[in-house]
DNA sequence: GCGGATCAC
DNA sequence: TATGGTGATCCGC
């Protein structure tokens, strides 16, 4: 910073002037796109499924690593990717579940397959991530009957297990009145075919013909089906449609309308570390140079020019924008694999050896298993100290 | 291509 | 007492 002058401050804002005008031009604001969200999605989960953990703070994980934890824990700061023994310090009431992954992913299917039904081509990030591109679906609903934006839900959200908890839309009918008018018909009084319990008080509810209403419907779908609840994000591109996710979690949702002048003025006050991309290192360097805020990377744009490369000097003039990708896509070929484990220490180079040729096994059997082959092959080790050093070698053919 | 780093989940 | 695992990307050589 010493020794830029305030010339080339003043050029480099020229030149990034006309970089702001060309993404501005590119802007495009045609596309709804949600990024919907499962709220403390694996603890939602056990909580669902045992009661007991429902009033109680707790964290999905182990000993040395808590996967997520529950709103009760976040009170005492117990956070994701933090050890468990950490957490158990911040609140020794905290009751710590073990990873049941196959749960989550079955239920992870059983959203994904009503997120289908709102764009087929949506894209998943994570077991409770993914992002849609509404564009059509809204077009397409303008056309829909009540009945076909009317869905069964319980008046009540508590999950009394002495109640039938499955989908009411699979047991009970929903039937068109004469004069357009949605009625409800109860196919199986009082009890619940499938699970034999009695069936809890529902309500027919109909949603609108907006997004806003579309995406209401896809959480309350979302919530009758796995009793658990969602927060999305509503905005003209991926990045916004993220952060907008966040904004009223849990079990909320937010948009950002689309109109440049409701973009900017959503952009402007937001911390850039809202941003996904921007992680706790980069929020540190930006600070240093005054940066807080998405606006003020607008107004450092001479500075910035000159401290970061042309690749991330773009990446935060879109973002200074509101701009980001329109176009969800499911993500191309895979680029790499890799089988890491942690261990107690050893020194024995006979061991490490050992240790190395069982990764090794490992990794071939997940390579063979999508009938892949590697051309360069990376080593990594982390120290006591936690040091972490690779050595990579490149092979004249894959194997 | 290599090694160090950051980031997201 | 003790701090994960996987994949992607970027920077500076």
């Amino acid at each position: 910073m010493k020794v830029i002058s305030s010339e080339q401050l003043e050029i480099a804002e020229k030149e990034a002037d006309l970089l702001l005008d060309e993404f501005d031009s590119l802007r495009d604001l045609s596309k709804t796109i949600v990024h919907v969200d499962m709220d403390a999605f694996y603890a939602a989960v056990e909580m669902r499924d045992n009661p007991s953990l429902r009033d109680k703070p707790m964290a999905v994980g182990g000993n040395s690593m808590l996967s997520t934890s529950n709103y009760h824990a976040r009170k005492f700061g117990v956070r994701a990717a933090m050890p468990g023994f950490i957490g158990k310090k911040l609140c020794p009431e905290l009751v710590i579940v073990p990873l049941h992954f196959d749960k989550y992913t079955s239920v992870s299917k059983q959203v994904k397959g009503i997120l289908g039904t709102f764009d087929p081509n949506f894209c998943s990030v994570s077991l409770d991530e993914a992002y849609l591109d509404l564009t059509e679906h809204v077009l397409k609903r303008q056309g829909l009957s009540e009945k076909e934006r009317s869905i069964i839900c319980r008046t009540c959200d508590n999950l009394d297990t002495n109640f039938c908890l499955c989908d009411l839309n699979e047991t009970i009918g929903v039937t068109c009145g004469e004069d357009g008018s949605v009625k409800v018909e109860v196919t199986s009084p009082g009890v619940c075919n499938t699970c034999r319990k009695p069936i809890p008080e529902f309500e027919l509810v109909t949603f609108g013909l907006t997004v806003e209403e579309a995406v209401k419907e896809m959480r309350c779908r979302i919530q009758q089906r796995t009793c658990l609840t969602a927060s999305a994000g509503i905005a003209p591109n991926m990045m916004l449609a993220k952060v907008c996710s966040d904004m009223n979690k849990p079990n909320g949702q937010y948009c950002v309308p689309s109109t440049v002048e409701d973009v900017m003025s959503f952009i402007r006050k937001l911390p850039i570390r809202k941003i996904s991309g921007i992680g706790k290192v980069s929020e540190r360097m930006l600070n240093a140079v005054g940066v807080k805020t998405c606006q003020e990377l607008y107004d450092k744009r001479g500075l910035l020019y000159h401290l970061y490369s042309q690749i991330s000097f773009n990446y935060f003039m879109r973002i200074c924008l509101g701009i980001g990708s329109t176009t969800v896509e499911r993500d191309g070929e895979r680029k790499s694999m890799s089988t890491e484990r942690t261990f107690s220490e050893i020194s024995s180079p006979t061991e490490l050896y050992s240790k190395c040729l069982e990764l090794c096994h490992s990794l071939a059997e997940d390579l063979q298993e999508e009938e892949l082959k590697g051309k360069t092959v990376t080593i990594k080790i982390k120290t006591v100290k936690f040091d972490v050093k690779t050595r990579a070698s490149s092979l004249p053919d894959y194997t």
